[in-house]
Order: C-alpha cells, then structure tokens, then sequence
DNA sequence: CCCGCTTGGTGACATTGTCACGGAAAGCGA
DNA sequence: TCGCTTTCCGTGACAATGTCACCAAGCGGG
C-alpha cells in the first residue's frame, strides 16, 4: 500500500470537527478510537491533584494522538488531558480497524512508528529543559520558537507558564525584567520581541 | 510466529555482557544494532552542558532499549547516555534484522510497540512527578519503590538526586530531615527505612 | 600510617514556587 | 452608557528548592 493509498483509507472514515479550546478526552476516558489530526492541533497536558498543569506534547496536523494507543497496548494509567489549540478536524479510527492496518500496511506501521517516537523524544526533550534549565531560558526559547511574521505572539502568562512548567506569577517576573532589559515589550494577552538576538542568549 | 518462536530466533544473535556501571552508549553515537536486555538492567540519562544529570527511565530484563530505535526512524538529535545498574547481558540484532523481524511477526511487532509504549508512559510520569510533586514526596515514594526484604537499600545521595531530578545538597538535607523525625535512617552508601507507614503519608 | 577518593554536611545566597491579595482591562447585558 | 463579571496581570511576603564553596568523615590502597 502505498502513503497515497494509505491517505485514501484514512478518508474513509469519519471526521470530527472541534472549536478551538475544546476537551478532546480527559483523564482515565476509555479509549476506544485513534484519532489522526488533519487539521490544526491538540496539546496534551498532564494535571496534578491541586489542578496544576504542564504541557507533555503537542499534536500537530498529520500526526496522530496516540495516548490512546498506548494506553490500550499497556493497560496503562494516563492522567492526561487534551486540548484543541484552535479549530481542529481528525478521523476517527475505530480499534479493530487501526490494528487491522497495522498488519496490513508496513507504510501505517511506518507511520505509527514514527509518531510514536517523535512524542516519546518530544516529552523527554521538554523533560530536560524543565529539570536541566532555568525558567528564563526556557521562557525566552518558548517565546522565540513560536513567534509570528511580526515577531509577536498571542498567548497568557498562564498559558506561558503551563508550557514551560512553571507558575503564572514567576512567568510575570520573568517577561518583567525582560521587558525592563528591552528584550520584548508586554501587553495583554500578548508579547512582542524587540531583540531577538540577546533574547535567544538569555539564560 | 509464537512468542517461543521469538525467542529463539532472538537466542541466534550474539549476546554481549556487561559488568556493572559500564556505558552502553553516549551522545550522539550512531545507532546501527537493537539491544534486547536479557538480564540486569539499563538506565538512560539525560545530561545536561554543564554535567548535570537527570534519569529518563529503566530497562529491564525482557525489554528492548529502544532509544536507539527511535533514533534511527526519526533522524533526530538524542542527547542521552546509558549505564548498566550490574552486572548485564543483553542481544544484539542488527537494524537489517529488526526491520525484517519487524515486517514479519505480528508478535515481535507487539513487543516493540509495547516497549515503546512503555517508555512513553515511564517518561510521562516521570515527568509530570518532577514538575507537580515536592522533593520530598518523590523521594519518599522512591525510597519505598525501591526497598529490599529488610527495608533498606543502598544508593549514595548522588544517585539518589538523579533519580528523582534535583542537587545532591537538596537529597542531604531532605533525608536528614525524614532521619529526624524517625522515619529512616542513613549510613554511608545506605538507607533504612523505619516507618514506611509515615514515609508514604510524606509530601 | 599517609594519601587520595568518594561520600556526606553545612552555611550563605540565588532562584523558583506558593499564597493571598488587589487592580486593570476586556466583555456583556440592561 | 453604566454596572457587573470575568479574565489577566502585578506584587509583597514567605516557603521550598537550587547553587556554590568548602570542609569533614569514611574507606581503600600503597
């Protein structure tokens, strides 16, 4: 089967569509489907007892939320929720059909492979950088890594502080003293770069 | 192919022996063969420029070391290190034989995907304990997990602070507050753990 | 015994996390 | 437009954790 052959199986199957800031499972939900995002992206998170939260990975058009899959190959506990970052669309698989293409298709196989080890290397990257760096060189990583055309980006101190596995207020402190150096400037809800150069030698 | 197949197809590769505390790979060094840990166990680190160390996880006996693995299908970048806890043993498969292993039994390809699930899974909760959880509590907790027949364990305070992400000053003071309060004790190279009960209520 | 290595202890200080507020900005219905 | 609510942000005070520098205690080999 080939990836084009491939794709024209996937379309088969039903596609949900869900609004930006939707909860697509939450912890301890059955999983009975796969779900393969074709449009925009979900971010999965991990959430304490206390309710406080950390971004484990991100799942991007293409790519395919597969805490189901591990969670159902292992028995396994997952605490875990997830979140569509903005209007996203996906198939829904059902189990007996994605386990069916695995044994047919080395191209799906492929594929699963492939989305599995990008998340396992995409957690234990973000598993480093919290435990191996400082909160200002993660913040200023963050920042750079994802912002638009005009070198501004869109987001809270409370979004910010789940992506770097932080607190809102030290993410305060934080964009506080780079906005007092001139690195970025501050605004409701949004940040704007002004020196991208020093701001990617912060740490 | 049975699972008793497997594993005696997996008995005609060469198994290679380690002794205790020996590397088994470190960054950046080409993956060309799978490791099948037949006996003692594997622990990857992640490290960090400046020497600091964390854990990621464990391999034992039974499972497959497969950062390797992803590696290779991903072309990506892992910065990670490995060392034998004892003495251990593991198969080499070549990455020709994998693949074709990996094509042609269902069953193999179970055992891989459930190695890589686990993984995925260990990362996740290592992870989310780091973040959302005290020193005190995951020291605690792996003290306990990790407990011999008579309740102790022999580690040093070094180890101890790669295990559950954090400085070695930091273990220190945390076990001689937990030694204070009657809950274990310390020697050199040894703890005991004298009110599990209490210990597992700590956090 | 002396030396060198590993392990553990400690004070001082920096960074980060937590708690309890309160205020400013945006949204919204009357 | 006004009041009301919600969301977002700022801040002080304090607790917990991380870092640095240095020393002391145990342990093993010559």
């Amino acid at each position: 089967m080939t990836p084009n052959q491939i794709s024209s199986v996937i379309e088969t199957f039903p596609e949900v569509h869900l609004k930006g800031g939707q909860c697509v499972f939450s912890q301890g939900q059955a999983a009975e489907n796969f779900l393969l995002v074709t449009g925009g992206s979900v971010t999965v998170f991990a959430r304490s007892a206390e309710g406080k939260e950390v971004v484990l990975y991100r799942v991007h058009e293409g790519e395919m939320c597969l805490l189901t899959t591990t969670c159902l190959i292992g028995h396994r506990h997952y605490p875990a929720e997830a979140f569509t970052d903005s209007e996203t669309s996906a198939r829904v698989i059902p189990a007996k059909e994605f386990e069916s293409l695995l044994e047919k298709s080395p191209e799906f196989r492929k594929m699963v492979f492939n989305g599995l080890s990008e998340r396992l290397s995409q957690v234990t990257q973000r598993f480093e950088h919290v435990v191996l760096e400082s909160v200002k060189r993660r913040l200023a990583v963050f920042l750079l890594s994802r912002q638009d055309a005009s070198g501004s980006l869109q987001t809270t101190h409370d979004q910010l502080a789940r992506e770097v596995g932080t607190a809102r207020e030290v993410v305060s402190r934080q964009l506080k003293t780079l906005e007092t150096s001139g690195l970025i400037r501050t605004g409701r809800g949004r940040i704007t770069i002004l020196d991208p150069v020093r701001l990617s030698e912060t740490g």
